[in-house]
DNA sequence: CTGAAAGCGCTTACAG
DNA sequence: CTGAAAGCGCTTACAG
């Protein structure tokens, strides 16, 4: 056996070599390669011997030139979205790859880089955008100028001025302060997510306000930045604070909520949920390992992508669709991480 | 105020807009948004008050369809890949974006859908594919004769016929191995990833390769699939089948070890690392949770993923730039999961 | 430095 | 059903 070469760069064959070699026109490959179009039996064989035999592959990028459709949306998620939500991608580029749609990524360090990122999707001719990023009115009035479909991803916009795919975090946060409370709890604190995290914003908000509303107004609340160990020493502040721990800490998302967990079993020796009641938000993976069993809001994330991946789908069909919202419920879960009657 | 109405769908302006507004010839508007090109001063600030005024961004599409560059690579992921290693695809992109480079994603329920995905990215003209799956030689035999650098990401080609960067899982497993044997760990067990994981392969033919190696041959074998749900179940199963525990278990990840070590505790009320050593490997967020503090082995991700991008621009620069093999140690962690002396 | 022109690889009216 | 031709929005020799 002799070593194998690689063979040389070869350019791609193109549509006129294949019609060289099958004796046709160019356009009449063309249309071979598009679905709803005429061509006989003969020519589609033909044309298709030809094809396989110089191993043609149709450049998309091409087409999308002339058709004025990339078939590619942009795709902007934040580095802690992915971290915290793997499905959500995943799921997503499925969802649109079923339907003959590519996914141009883009990933954001934080959401305020945002900028940069939608010129560079306009650039690219994208079809239409998900985006898991706020946007302010400026940017939603730029991509409504050139024409460009958004949805957002757990996010809304000012006034409802754009298409919107989202989970009730205040309502999700209302089920989880009912409980604590149906069940004697007197004294909370919340440990917050990012200042800049409208989601958290939206449940500590919720979280508050729902307190408040049963009579409870002096809460702690110390910021964290969604990370396990901002939970973790989050429940530390909280305590030294306080100078004793209340009745229920409620973190704005699970990885917080677990790292409240072990703050209070390993490092002040406290009994949860014995002692310490913790819930959480989003029912990530870690939420239901048997050492935390977490008391918390599961995201409906699959139904969440499937709805953004139809609603992009219909606004690029028909840009004029206006700006729905669907809201989702989180699934409650009771979980064993909070002392419930 | 009025109610404010959206301006009807506009085409994007294109480089003939501008010249005509600029008064300039199309071709002095495409050299001035071209980086290293000769325009005056004078005419470099009209074409541009010129594009301001009207909106205008260069087709990145067109520009690719004319260079033969579409500036975009192709990053294949499975599912379970992105679960496990959120930080991979975010920390790819980021390091592409700052080089000018999009990322088109291709997501994989299960590696062997990879045929039609590589299509796809070549209908879509990428200019280099990173993939975190196996790839035949036969596949590797068609990007090669597209033209289209590859390199893969914890993957091993056949002879080593294609550029790789990957972890040294078997030398983490012989560190992991040495340790517990040193420890006076006697009884084995391993609960291994998916039979299609090349990973897992590595993983646990190293293990029991080097468990041999030091005079242990009777090691049992359960098989997992990477989830904790997997870990927890596995050493269920290792309980049933020998009737007792062994001294330690070896999880092909950090995933399934924390499902063991969970098992143990809430399952079998048996005191780990006391009564039973767990290892895994990853070094994902979790194993360094409280509640656990694995003791395992962390991949490189953030050298790795710099290391792919460096050898596929490399490749994508220069064709023909040969197959290097990229291979990093995993740093070992020593953790408390595991009885070391 | 600047402009006219060709061409990247397709799709799609328009005739025949 | 099929082919010749125009054109999508750019880049880039080639003259001037």
């Amino acid at each position: 056996m002799t070593q194998e070469i690689n063979p040389p760069v070869r350019k791609q064959a193109t549509s006129y070599d294949v019609a060289r070699l099958a004796g046709v026109s160019q356009s009449a490959v063309s249309r071979v390669f598009k679905s709803g179009a005429s061509a006989s039996a003969k020519m589609r064989k033909r044309v298709l011997a030809a094809a396989t035999e110089i191993g043609y592959r149709p450049n998309a990028i091409a087409r999308g030139l002339i058709t004025q459709r990339s078939n590619m949306v942009g795709v902007v998620i934040s580095r802690m979205t992915n971290l915290y939500y793997p499905e959500l991608l995943v799921q997503l580029t499925q969802a649109f790859s079923e339907r003959g749609i590519r996914v141009l990524l883009f990933t954001l360090e934080h959401e305020s880089e945002i900028n940069v990122v939608l010129e560079q999707t306009l650039q690219y001719q994208v079809d239409g955008i998900v985006t898991a990023a706020i946007l302010t009115p400026a940017q939603i009035d730029m991509l409504s100028a050139a024409g460009i479909p958004v949805v957002l991803y757990n996010r809304q916009a000012k006034h409802g001025q754009a298409a919107a795919v989202r989970c009730d975090q205040e309502t999700g946060e209302a089920w989880l302060v009912a409980q604590l409370i149906a069940s004697d709890h007197k004294r909370f604190a919340i440990i917050s997510g990012p200042q800049d995290s409208t989601v958290s914003m939206e449940r500590t908000g919720g979280a508050l306000r729902h307190l408040s509303d049963l009579g409870i107004g002096d809460v702690t609340v110390v910021a964290g930045d969604y990370s396990y160990e901002s939970g973790h020493q989050g429940l530390l502040e909280v305590h030294r604070r306080l100078g004793a721990l209340p009745d229920a800490i409620i973190a704005a998302n699970d990885a917080m909520a677990i790292g409240c967990i072990d703050a209070a079993r390993h490092r002040l020796g406290v009994d949860v949920p014995e002692s310490l009641s913790v819930v959480g938000f989003d029912g990530i993976g870690a939420s239901r390992y048997a050492a935390y069993r977490l008391t918390t809001v599961q995201q409906p994330v699959a139904r969440m992508t499937q709805a953004t991946v139809e609603m992009l789908l219909q606004r690029i069909a028909q840009p004029d669709f206006g700006h729905e919202q669907r809201v989702f419920q989180g699934t409650p879960v009771r979980g064993h991480s909070a002392r419930l009657s």
